[in-house]
RNA sequence: GCUCCCGUAGUCUAGCGGCCAAGGAUGGAAGCCUCUCGAGCUUCCGGCACGGGUUCGAAUCCCGUCGGGAGCACCA
């Protein structure tokens, strides 16, 4: 016997969790703008705050980060900005930048017991070292010397590169990365938020270890590339003798079918200008989906629907499409727009005299549209140049056998091909996904819209509208 | 290469030893409807990676093979 209903998909239970006392964060790095690649982490931690009535926890993950990829000041507003339009519920704002003093209080805690040691090895010979599965003669300090050169360390005696806080794992750990791990480390690139103040900072693995319990996290949800962190966060909680500890859930990786999607990528092409903002639809950025006229709640359906599985899965954006053309069919209202267009020239047309046609075919009630008549129509180049000599219905208004000149033949409605078309109309541009316009012109009604209303231009696709000017409509193309 | 994870139709997913001769979504095909290449309705196409076990019984458990992914930073 199958299960009758077929409703969307529920997430599985949350392992441990109580009505009103899941705490989860979200902790993006403020690089750029959120994009459609991050929504499986920020969607799967709201929906479950919801499910649970528990609180999410917005952390700005803003240690120093890489000279590669540095933190962007504007990005702060633009998660945040981001998050919001996404329908994210946040409970509370923290800053790692602003808890470092917190980090130093239990790095130093942590000194005290000692499984760590201030290391002086370059990089290289640290990576060769563990290769090697090999400690280094730093390894076997004493606890108030690694206490002294961390205090070295933070009084500015060592400079980048010349030291770094390790804890002591296991030397010969399978995986490489997990051997004497570092905790802290110098950076002296000044902080968009805090400057110069702080010149040791924490890696990612300790600053959670510590936030998470401080936060009293209960899960963390995260993707399945940071499962080294659970790792890393539980010997850290072993060596500071840490019993309370938040259940870790993994998600697969997302990724979309031909697109690469990067924060820093987002920001560099912008500034390069290759791209016009950080809402070209090139990005996918949150902003970018919101310009396009995609609604929050279809994004919400299509990230959910992979639910919780480690598999890691790759999808076309038409998935997306389908979600969002549900929702939105029936609200977008109809227009013509003819992009490309060429002109036409009817000879024989009995009538004049504007037509009347519904906004929306599906609710005639809706109210109708005003379309004027003229001999001189235009209509896309792909359509003339295919359908040249045959005869086709210039939808809603009459037959002709197509041409330059084009030779009126009945107004009743035929069953052949039907094309859009416009007399005189408005300029008119869309913006398409791959950044390219489609230009043309729209029917004369489309200058009565407005920036934000939602349309469907018939048989070119539902688009935004994100200006109107006396000049022309502006709008920005989100699916067929 | 090493460590870990995953493998249900083209794609995504449900399934947790008998309710599965595998359900849904998307996609594709056909038809109906519709003055859109949109929506709606109907029908159809298509799958448990492979090989061994365990069991009365396996998509579900175990082992192996193959395939895919992630990690292997003084980034997050």
């Amino acid at each position: 016997m199958r299960k009758p209903e077929a409703g969307p998909a529920e997430l599985p239970p949350l392992a441990g969790a109580e009505e009103g006392k899941v705490v989860v964060r979200l902790a993006p790095y403020p690089s750029g703008p959120l994009h459609i690649g991050n929504a499986r982490a920020f969607l799967l931690n709201d929906e479950y705050a919801k499910r649970y009535r528990g609180k999410l926890i917005l952390a700005f993950d803003d240690t120093i980060g890489s000279e590669e990829k540095p933190i962007l000041p504007e990005a702060y507003d633009q998660v945040r900005e981001g998050l919001e339009w996404a329908g994210i519920t946040i409970h509370d704002v923290v800053y790692k930048s602003d808890r470092i003093p917190l980090h130093y209080e239990w790095g130093e805690t942590l000194i005290g017991t000692g499984r760590t040691f201030v290391c002086e090895c370059t990089a290289e010979r640290l990576q060769a070292l563990r290769k090697e599965m090999k400690a280094c003669e730093h390894r076997s300090q004493e606890v108030d010397e690694t206490l002294a050169m961390w205090r070295a360390m933070l009084d500015g005696q060592y400079h980048e590169g010349e030291a770094v806080l390790r804890l002591k794992t296991d030397i010969a750990h399978p995986n490489p990365a997990f051997r004497d791990r570092v905790l802290f480390r110098i950076a002296e690139r000044e902080h968009p938020r805090v400057g110069t103040k702080y010149r040791v900072w924490p890696l990612l693995e300790f600053s959670w270890a510590v936030d998470d319990h401080l936060l009293g996290i209960t899960h963390v949800i995260r993707g399945k590339d940071l499962v080294i962190e659970d790792m890393m966060e539980s010997a850290i909680w072993d060596a500071l003798g840490i019993a309370r500890r938040p259940q870790f859930v993994h998600f697969g990786m997302l990724r979309f079918k031909d697109l690469e999607l990067s924060k820093s990528g987002i920001r560099r092409e912008v500034e390069e200008g290759r791209l016009s903002g950080y809402d070209d639809p090139r990005t996918w950025s949150l902003q970018s989906l919101r310009r396009r006229g995609l609604r929050p709640a279809a994004l919400r359906a299509f990230v959910l629907s992979f639910g919780l599985s480690l598999t890691d899965v790759e999808v076309p954006a038409e998935s997306l499409y389908a979600e969002n053309r549900r929702l939105v069919d029936k609200d977008a209202n109809r227009y013509f727009f003819v992009p490309d267009p060429v002109a036409v020239e009817i000879s024989g047309l009995p009538v004049t005299g504007p037509l009347k046609v519904p906004l929306h075919p599906d609710f005639p009630g809706r109210g109708e549209r005003t379309i004027p008549i003229a001999a001189k129509v235009h209509v896309t180049r792909e359509d003339f140049e295919k359908l040249r000599g045959m005869d086709v219905r210039l939808k809603d208004f009459c037959n002709v056998r197509l041409d330059h000149k084009a030779q009126f033949l009945s107004m009743e409605n035929r069953d052949i091909p039907k094309i859009q078309w416009v007399t005189h109309g408005v300029n008119a541009h869309v913006v398409m996904p791959d950044g390219s316009e489609a230009r043309g012109m729209a029917e004369p009604a489309a200058a009565a819209l407005k920036a934000d209303d939602f349309i469907q231009f018939e048989r070119f696709g539902f688009s935004r509208i994100d200006r109107v000017s006396k000049a022309e409509v502006r709008a920005y193309f989100a699916h067929r």
